[in-house]
DNA sequence: GCCAACGTTGGC
DNA sequence: GCCAACGTTGGC
């Protein structure tokens, strides 16, 4: 990390139920920053661990609401560590299989760049072509961290009337 | 609230 | 190691 060539920037997109933790609730803590816990799927998890790095730009997406859309920017602040709510009993997210000598999930840390003016809902990323293949809009897709490229992320933000950040 | 898609579990 | 049953996610 240090040394060498510092790695291209990439691009991800996380979802949360908006009614469980939304980006007004991110907004409002401290440094506007989280860990953002709780993940439990093997291949999400491969993405904390392996490949989301410090610097990494994220868009928010809300799910399980009305309307369903991308809300917002958030920046990798820590890179993939241990999610220490699988450790603990009274989590929602207990997984006794989690022990802190050799944990199973992990997680990163983001913060809050900006809050779209306007949502950029799914409805909308549904008529772009150039976004067909967005992970988001696959059948069936359920992963709740997914890869953006370069080209996707650009065109939301152009949806979303925002400089790219 | 429904249900399709998917991941996980557990019997064999 | 297969696969049926089950639980969960999440769009509609």
């Amino acid at each position: 990390m240090s040394a060498g060539a510092k790695s291209p920037r990439r691009y991800w997109l996380f979802k949360s139920a908006a009614d469980c933790y939304s980006i007004q609730d991110l907004a409002k803590e401290t440094g506007k920053q989280t860990f953002w816990d709780g993940v439990r799927n093997y291949q999400a998890r491969n993405m904390l661990r392996d490949d989301v790095q410090v610097g990494d730009r994220v868009f928010f997406y809300h799910s399980n609401c009305d309307p369903l859309a991308i809300v917002g920017i958030c920046e990798v602040v820590r890179a993939g560590y241990p999610d220490h709510t699988a450790f603990d009993k009274s989590e929602q997210h207990y997984d006794p299989k989690s022990k802190p000598e050799d944990p199973t999930w992990m997680m990163v840390d983001i913060k809050l760049l900006q809050i779209f003016p306007e949502p950029v809902t799914r409805d909308q990323l549904k008529e772009i072509p150039e976004l067909a293949k967005m992970v988001l809009l696959q059948r069936g897709s359920r992963l709740s961290i997914q890869p953006v490229t370069e080209t996707e992320w650009k065109k939301v933000c152009q949806l979303a009337g925002v400089k790219e950040k």
